[in-house]
DNA sequence: CGATTTTGACCCGCGC
DNA sequence: GCGCGGGTCAAAATCG
């Protein structure tokens, strides 16, 4: 089942909408407790005339697996990247449906987990069996945003549906209901983890407003808004249908604050002593280190606090010379993926630092040579990203 | 009592 | 045009 599985994965992503994917080990490291996942989120593209070409919108798929000393606890704070700065960016894949089978069929794409997608182990199998079938309920068109606003419809077209449904009781005592325009969505990002927690700390408050049950899934689908003021970021959540433990966990946009965690550990002054604040979050969350894998090498074995200062040191250089460095917008542009604007959530900005980011590309390149779905403790130590771009809803209704 | 969750209804895009 | 499914709204219920 499980090679079958794998392979039904492999076969669904190209042939299902024929959209541009490839997946890029993404490990992330405990190491930086300043970072969201939202650092690592693409802003929506820009709203000018220039997504013209972009119909669509980037969509990442971030794959986190994690073990089961996690189900205890969930932040997703602990999952940041070990940064290895000796390491070279991979080769872009080429943006091509073609390339894309390609690109998840080759086992030079280090993934760990998923090098499972090539060479199946049953773990992978499996999850890449959910992220297949889901593809479609999570909404894997990716950004769906549509450029041309046909009709400058702004969300104010309810009023003619009272026409319609009138018979029902209800429904005339409500007021037209604001829309927003669903054509504009920023791109989402999609974490997968292993946990029996479905609502996993990321940071952020959220305040759950809606539910709808997941086709051919027993388990319901739950849909999230940020609760600070002005914030639109959303979060959708549900549980694999073929594997209970696994939860994929969908972020749209950015956040136009810090994250209250963040502002907490600013406060403690936890920011500047690092150690501690890993120190902090284990404590809090029970999480085994899952430190001590020999495969893991270097990168885990550098202290938390080493990783985090030598993040913060990439982070300070990388911001000097942001305007000559081509950054991840740019890598992503390669992908054909609509180019965030800025991103928000950006006091220490992971996105912003596209060193880092590419080191942590590049690491992730490193990891899947060696297979390392995770370690034994408990620690997810990788992280696959299909990243979904081009013409995510290449119809014109 | 305010904040959050629940839940049924509704809107909308898309495929047939 | 119709039906389906995803996403959202908003009143009611629940929680702290």
């Amino acid at each position: 089942m499980a090679n079958s599985s794998a392979a039904a994965f492999l076969d669904e992503i190209p042939n299902k909408k024929n959209k541009e994917s490839c997946i890029i080990n993404f490990p992330f490291s405990p190491a930086l407790p300043s970072h969201s996942i939202f650092d690592m989120i693409p802003s929506p593209p820009s709203q000018s005339g220039d997504n013209h070409h972009q119909k669509a919108s980037s969509f990442v798929y971030m794959d986190m697996l994690t073990t089961q000393d996690f189900t205890t606890s969930s932040t997703l704070f602990e999952w940041f990247p070990t940064n290895d700065p000796d390491l070279q960016l991979p080769p872009l894949p080429i943006t091509s449906p073609a390339a894309t089978s390609e690109v998840l069929n080759n086992p030079a794409t280090p993934v760990s987990l998923s090098s499972s997608i090539s060479s199946s182990s049953h773990e992978a199998g499996v999850a890449n069996k959910s992220v297949a079938e889901n593809e479609d309920e999570l909404g894997f068109e990716g950004g769906v945003e549509e450029p041309d606003e046909k009709n400058g419809d702004h969300g104010i077209r309810l009023v003619e549906n009272q026409n319609d449904q009138q018979d029902q009781t209800q429904k005339q005592v409500k007021p037209a209901r604001k829309r927003k325009n669903t054509k504009q969505r920023p791109p989402r990002i999609t974490f997968k983890t292993r946990t029996d927690v479905d609502h996993l700390d990321d940071g952020y408050r959220w305040r759950k407003y809606g539910q709808k049950p997941v086709k051919n899934s027993p388990y319901p689908r739950s849909y999230y808004r940020c609760t600070a003021l002005g914030c639109e970021v959303k979060k959708r959540i549900e549980r694999s249908s073929t594997e209970a433990s696994v939860v994929l966990t969908s972020y749209e946009g950015n956040h136009t604050h810090h994250s209250p965690e963040k502002m907490r550990a600013a406060n403690f002054g936890m920011m500047h002593n690092p150690s501690g604040f890993q120190e902090q979050i284990h404590q809090h969350h029970n999480i085994t280190d899952g430190v001590g894998d020999g495969a893991l090498g270097n990168q885990v074995a550098m202290s938390r606090s080493q990783q985090y200062q030598q993040f913060l040191d990439q982070n300070q250089n990388v911001r000097q010379q942001q305007q000559a460095v081509p950054s991840l917008l740019d890598y992503n542009n390669s992908f054909n993926t609509a180019p965030p604007v800025s991103v928000v959530n950006s006091a220490d900005n992971f996105m912003d630092s596209s060193a880092s980011f590419r080191r942590l590309l590049q690491n992730q390149e490193n990891y899947g040579e060696h297979n390392l779905v995770r370690n034994n403790g408990g620690l997810l130590q990788d992280m696959v990203v299909p990243m979904e771009m081009g013409g995510a809803r290449a119809r014109a209704g």
